[in-house]
Order: C-alpha cells, then structure tokens, then sequence
DNA sequence: CGGGATCCTTGAAGATACTG
DNA sequence: CAGTATCTTCAAGGATCCCG
C-alpha cells in the first residue's frame, strides 16, 4: 500500500499483532489450559470459568485459524470435538510463559506502583 | 502458598492482565520506542505515527501509572515533556522483546495458517 | 454436546476543537 | 508544545434462543 516507512515500525506492528492476539481477554488462559494436553469444548469451558460459550468459540478459531491450535470432530452422538495445541502453538507458549514468569513475579511492583499514581492523584 | 496445579487460574488472570496492558494497540510500540532512550510527546508521536494524540496520552498515562514510565515536566514556554522508560520498564522490556522475536520470526507461519484456514472455508 | 444466529450493552478508539 | 474536552463510531464481549 504504502511506502516503506522504516523497518523498525513495519516490524513492531508485526509484534503488535501477534500480542494482541495472544493479549486478547481469554486466549492466553486457552492456550495456557491446552499447554496441559488435548481438551474438549466443555472440559476447557469449566477449567476457564467465567467464559461465554460464544468467546469461548471465537478464541478457539481464532487460534485454529493462526494455527496455532487444532480441532477434531468425532461424529458421534452426542458430538465431540478435541482441541489441541499444535507445534506452533506449543512453541508460542514458551515466550508467552516467559512473560507469564514476568508478570508473576513483578505483578507486585506493578500495582505498588498503580496504588501510588492513584494516591497521587487524589 | 497451594499445589502448583491450583494457583494455576489465578496466576493465568495475573499474565492475562499484563498481557492486556502490553499488548493493547499502541503500548508495544511506545515501549519499544521508549527502550531507545528519553522521548519527548511529539517526537513519540511522530515515532509512532498514525496515532492520536488522545490515544498517546491515555498510552502514557497507562504506563506512568503501571510504573513503566516517567514524566518529567520542563515548565517551560513552550512546555517540554520528557517520557521515560523505568527500570521496570526496562525490565518489562525483555520478555516482551522475546516475544517480539518470536513474534518477527514466525510471523510468516502464522500467515501461511491463516491463508489455509480461509481458504478452506472458502 | 458443540456450536450458530441474534440482539444488546459497553468501552476502546478516532476526529475535531480548544487551551495554558 | 502538550495536552484536555466532547462527540461519534465501531467492534468486543455477554445473554439468549435454537439446532443437528
């Protein structure tokens, strides 16, 4: 479309978009829940909690779309369908765990610091 | 404090929440800029490029109060405002930028999956 | 059981104008 | 220059009903 403006923020909205995704409301507790092993719609709705089945679709297809993880159907009846990581996903998980290590040990600071802004600012 | 199996959810939420801050859609970007050194808010904005200046601000505004970043006034005329990376900036640096690498590296795959995923449902 | 289709409520984000 | 103040738009997310 446009231009090469600097390679510097072509790639930081690379990065922008795979943190967004990963960032979303639910997608790191899926993938986090999937790191365990195989799961089915239902098991992986209780273990989140709090999700909606509708959210709880859509984040699994978005992630089955980036591929980052796979659906199988068995046609039985009642249907089941398993979730799974693939070898993508299963890889993402080790920077996102990185960060997962970061947030758990800094989360303190974090809102330390929250606590003293808000105080600041009456 | 529990089985590492039950403080399973409650840490999730912890990274979850990092993970909305950093990766909502201009933070990654400014933090990143930021890491190069001292910036000034419409060097940031030009840096940036293509966001707003609310959105810069309530940017900023997220990061000082989180921690990540200082502000310093220069009561000048005109006004000159310098924002800053923290050392828990600095330090948030690092896993991001690893995700970031992660990010730039299988950027290509996860588009590749998307390409296949769209066009298997036409 | 595992969704799809709807409707509805928010809040995030953008555009614009004004100010110390 | 570095914001604040509004107004508007738009999509994320939730609630509900339905169906093979």
């Amino acid at each position: 479309m446009k231009p090469t403006h600097m390679r510097h923020s072509e790639d930081c909205r690379a990065v922008s978009e795979i943190l967004s995704r990963v960032g979303d409301k639910w997608t790191v507790l899926v993938v986090d829940y999937l790191g365990q092993g195989s799961m089915r719609f239902t098991e992986l709705k209780r273990a989140v909690g709090g999700i909606s089945q509708k959210m709880l679709t859509t984040t699994l297809r978005g992630l089955e779309r980036d591929g980052f993880v796979t659906r199988t159907v068995f046609p039985t009846i009642p249907p089941r369908v398993d979730y799974e990581l693939t070898d993508l996903g299963r890889e993402l998980l080790a920077p996102v765990q990185a960060l997962g290590a970061w947030a758990r040990t800094n989360i303190s600071r974090v809102n330390a610091a929250r606590e003293r802004f808000d105080k600041e600012q009456q």
